[in-house]
DNA sequence: ATGAAAGCGCTAACAT
DNA sequence: ATGTTAGCGCTTTCAT
């Protein structure tokens, strides 16, 4: 790594001071047409490129903005934090990325030593424990997707969109559907059971049925999707005709299981999803699911961060999600 | 975002001068016990972090590692990302990611961003368009995925696991193989293509068929496998029995269309992949893969970086693939 | 072992 | 309009 190049270096032979240098490349108006383009000319030759550790030490900022994660394996998740990244680039902002590994204790960590490196506002998708966040920096903060008291938050309408497709479910003539939530902690997974309940807890009272003999809790991903629909297609007792998956990898997950105790999907069971990642319009059969919109979360997110403005509760912004019919829904035997 | 605690507030109130806490801070052993106990705990109490600019400024490095890679929607990616972000925090090291969009020329700038901001290095996957590296500033830069000359690379075997793939189908009893290839102007996808050749040539020839007769490329991302399977599934000539797809997003995409053409897998037809992504065990049936050891791969990558080694092509690591047989595979009928 | 002080490269305030 | 200069917070040499 050669020695870098200075604003020294390029004021010397334009023959100018760092001062005029500092202003053409900042842009600063009071600067000669004559002068601007000699200095340009040398910065050309010379590639010189302003240190941003210099820049940043100077001006207290840098351009930077923190994204905290809890993993990119999620596609979900990995969907957003391509969309921030996109937005944030288009805005001539940097991206710092931090998985938190769904460590809640971490998280405070994470922040600090972003807060170290002197981002303008970091983006946190907390981890499902998180109930609130330790910020003694006083770092910007928006929370993406599960709502943090004291903090401005940017998500989808979990709440509208499960009760959505509830009720598309029971516009097809399901009445024995079951909801396979998320984890009993999670912010998200409470919201979209709760849409869920709205739907049917009348439906279920009124039948004189226990809400939680059609609940089952398992984790977010693929796996747990699997796992909880072994107990949901389980031979005893009264099959549900119906089953409205937190995420669309638990439904993806359910799928699997399905398929491998030949319960064939829409006939013999109907699936729905939420969030509409990539591959779900890829699986066989297609999944029918409610679809966040991605884009516009990470870009108000994005544009919260950069934009400036103070950050406080009423900042917050809810997305409706929309109900993408696929193939994964059919009308009950 | 109140003042930030400084060095000089944290020398002040323990009595000492500057360079003796920054002795402390980075664990210069020049420092009697005692007084590094006070500075520790006005450093506890005041909850100084020392900035990172400053110290980025002054030593010339700030333990960050740049990452640019095409696309996190690609779930390949999006998992070698978080290898690669979890090894990094490892070691103490933070990660600036940028998106490419898979655009050549655009890898350059993003890589002169993340010098002008002194990482210590930055891990590449260049898009398939880049034939080589504008590498002006001489940043330490390490490869993935696929070769560019003159950069150490780390990647998979792709060759050696095509042919383990190839190799399996022809095991199994198969003739007809179509392959699945990557664009043609990617590195990855010759590779993989040579490797199913080194198979499949010395048959084909024996046979008098054309090469080209049983190739077909496309993009790598689902999608591309769902298009060009409608090719390969044609109903006029003789089908294949098997398809080598060079990516588990589109061997993902074949199934998808087996599936629409009631082409029932792997009875009628089988698929093998390349990656093990992770949807790979979960859609059905099972997918049958060439398994890249991702987390050797980021992890080597990494460590090259942070570990301050010359990155000659030498330093170029090469692993191994695996075959993972699942349940996408089956003899031909 | 510790303090004093010189910068790292840049921006902005001040002077001209 | 432009040059000069202080200083952002830190590490590190040089004295002591």
């Amino acid at each position: 790594m050669k020695p870098r190049t200075t604003i020294r270096d390029v004021a010397r032979k334009a023959g100018v001071s760092v001062g005029t240098v500092s202003r053409v490349v900042n842009g600063h108006p009071s600067v000669t047409e004559a002068k601007k383009r000699a200095v340009l000319q040398v910065i050309a030759e010379l590639g010189f490129r302003p240190d941003a550790a210099a820049q940043s030490l100077r001006r207290g900022t840098n351009r930077t903005l923190g994204v905290v994660i809890p993993d990119l394996r999620n596609p979900f998740f990995a969907e957003l934090m391509q969309h921030i990244e996109l937005r944030a680039k288009e805005r001539g902002y940097s991206v710092l990325f931090a998985s938190s590994d769904e460590q809640a204790d971490s998280e405070a960590e994470l922040i600090a030593n972003l807060a170290r490196r002197k981002v303008e506002g970091v983006v946190l998708v907390p981890s499902n424990r998180a109930e609130r966040i330790a910020n003694p920096d006083g770092v910007r903060l928006v929370v993406v997707d599960r709502r943090i008291a004291g903090h401005p938050f940017v998500a989808a309408d979990h709440r509208a969109g499960a009760r959505m497709a509830a009720e598309y479910l029971v516009s097809l003539g399901h009445r024995r559907i079951a909801c396979l939530s998320g984890p009993e902690n999670s912010f998200v997974a409470r919201e979209r059971l709760a849409g869920f309940m709205d739907v049917m807890a009348p439906r279920l009272a009124e039948a004189g049925l226990d809400p939680a003999s059609c609940i089952i809790s398992a984790p977010f991903d693929y796996e747990g999707g699997r796992e909880a629909a072994k107990a949901l297609l389980a031979d005893d007792g009264p099959r549900p005709t119906a089953v409205f998956a937190c995420s669309d990898q638990q439904a993806i997950g359910v799928l699997r299981t399905a398929f491998d105790r030949r319960i064939t999907v829409p006939d013999r069971l109907s699936v729905v999803g939420f969030d509409d990642i990539l591959i779900s319009d890829l699986v066989a059969p297609r999944l029918t699911t409610a679809a966040q919109p991605l884009a516009a979360i990470a870009n108000c997110a994005t544009d919260l961060l950069i934009g400036g403005e103070p950050l406080d509760a009423a900042a917050s912004h809810i997305f409706p999600c929309a109900m993408v019919l696929r193939e994964t829904c059919a009308p009950p035997l």
